[in-house]
RNA sequence: CGGGGCGUAGCGCAGCCUGGUAGCGCGUCUGCCUUGGGCGCAGAAGGUCGUCGGUUCGAAUCCGGCCGCCCCGACCA
């Protein structure tokens, strides 16, 4: 892409709403645009940022054995009076009304939906277990939108649910989704610790949140080092084996929010292995058993292998697609703008042409433009006629993992300049060189 | 929902106290110049001062209602 055609509005001075880091760089990285309180556009950059984040999430839900569908953002009210949520949800629902007067609301979650779509296929215990995921707008009417995309009223969410014929299988799809869910932050670039959350109405432990450490995190998080230093990606993870082993070697370690810290706990660790740092919750999974197949509330049942009647028992999972973005930035950014992971950087390359006109720097950079593109590397061309100041701060602000810099004293001599944004080292090398770098 | 603050050009702000018909920086447009870290010079465009009403000869400025946005707290992917 050429930054000279590309929309991407990046902004000199930081608007006065903006007071956290991530929804600054977002804002002036060009990647969002404010509509109302709490609810955004995404523009180009933002967008593909976006993308790549719900295609790794996407990836690794398939993985798992969960299957994609598309709920819609809006529901019928009755499905909610079934399950009791519709008076007890509160104002956090954004409801109204069609022309017909039917009444409606702005899907904030999806049990009740997707446990109507189970109940109208799912009739045998064989069929079982279903995991189902959907990636899609969520409307929840907060009192106090802040954070930027943080804590928005519309928000982009993953949101899984599995139905399994008792409480051991549902184990089984947690723990399949405990470990997607590792799977999923390390790929995205972040360190995303599990802890014990609040149990659902049957107890246990099945209940996790994921938090990612990060300086400006908005709450106050303890962890053994050993979690943070572990790498799941570095294990092997089959699916179809008993995950229980692995789980329990992730949440046997300590780690907690403030909320549910011990203190006596915490200093029990060894001290050198005490991490006491911010954190931003990503992801959230529970078990909640019958709450909605239970005859109090959908009353779903399936035939079992005695041919009696079984509420399904049932587990969601949520991953906050856009709150992610901001939480990448918060945890990968410097003074002069956002780092991107590679695997989330809406490009993976910036060309800086430093003296667009001057012929030897416009042929070079043409033929590296080509060269990458045909090798599928994604440049973000930056053949503006702008300074070359403008260039690098802009390139340092929307953060993308490379910067090959070609410059007229260089192009002379047929080398360019390789930046790498994280860390900032820099390596003069000629044309081919670069290539292989970028597309090894 | 309790407390506080703010709405003036695309962005950041001054002007308001003490009413007299709107200004600065950045950005944008044109030309020249410059070309390795948000240059320089010259010219230009762009604002019903959130909105409705009141006071006044006259309101961005004083008074009131409404709307919107932000911050702190309680709550949350």
């Amino acid at each position: 892409m050429r930054l000279s055609r590309y929309f991407l509005p990046t902004l000199k001075e930081t608007p006065a709403e903006a007071q956290i880091v991530s929804h600054r760089l977002m804002l002036r990285a060009g990647l969002i645009r404010q509509q109302a309180a709490g609810i955004y556009s995404w523009l180009p950059l933002g967008f593909r940022v976006l993308e790549r984040i719900s295609r790794i999430v996407r990836e690794e839900q398939n993985a798992a054995g969960c299957q994609e569908i598309l709920m819609p953002t809006i529901q019928p009210a009755e499905l909610w009076r079934e399950s009791g949520r519709y008076d007890d949800y509160g104002k956090e629902m954004l409801r109204f009304r069609d022309r017909h007067d039917r009444e409606l609301l702005y899907g904030p979650t999806n049990e009740e939906m997707v446990t109507d779509i189970f109940r109208a296929y799912v009739k045998s215990y064989r069929q079982l277990p279903v995991m189902l995921y959907h990636i899609q707008w969520k409307f929840r009417d907060e009192v106090r939108p802040r954070f930027g995309v943080m804590r928005g009223r519309e928000f982009l969410m993953k949101d899984s649910y599995s139905f399994d014929l008792d409480q051991a299988g549902a184990r089984r799809s947690y723990n399949k989704m405990f470990v997607a869910y590792l799977r999923t932050f390390a790929r995205l670039g972040l360190k995303a610790i599990p802890m014990r959350a609040e149990t659902g109405p049957i107890g246990g432990d099945l209940s996790h949140e994921f938090i990612i450490l990060a300086e400006t995190g908005e709450s106050q998080v303890f962890v053994h080092r050993d979690l943070v230093e572990r790498d799941i990606l570095a294990e092997a993870v089959d699916y179809e084996s008993d995950l229980q082993p692995l789980v329990e070697s992730w949440t046997s370690l300590y780690a907690a929010t403030d909320e549910k810290h011990d203190e006596a706990a915490f200093a029990a660790i060894p001290p050198e292995k005490r991490v006491a740092a911010r954190g931003i919750e990503v992801g959230h999974i529970f078990f909640f058993g019958t709450k909605y197949s239970g005859p109090q509330a959908m009353n779903v049942t399936v035939q079992g292998p005695d041919g009696k009647p079984v509420h399904p028992e049932m587990g969601s999972y949520g991953i906050g697609v856009s709150r992610l973005v901001g939480a990448i930035i918060e945890a990968s950014h410097d003074e002069a703008g956002i780092i991107w992971p590679e695997s989330v950087a809406p490009f993976r390359v910036g060309l800086l042409n430093l003296k667009v006109g001057d012929a030897t720097t416009d042929s070079l950079c043409a033929d590296l433009y080509e060269r990458l593109r045909a090798n599928g590397v994604e440049v973000l061309y930056d053949d503006r006629e702008e300074r070359a100041g403008v260039k690098f701060a802009d390139a340092d602000l929307i953060g993308l993992p490379w910067q090959v810099i070609v410059g007229p004293k260089g192009a002379a001599s047929g080398l360019v300049e390789l930046k790498r944004r994280k860390g900032g080292e820099r390596h003069e090398l000629d044309r081919d060189s670069v290539l292989e770098r970028l597309i090894g």
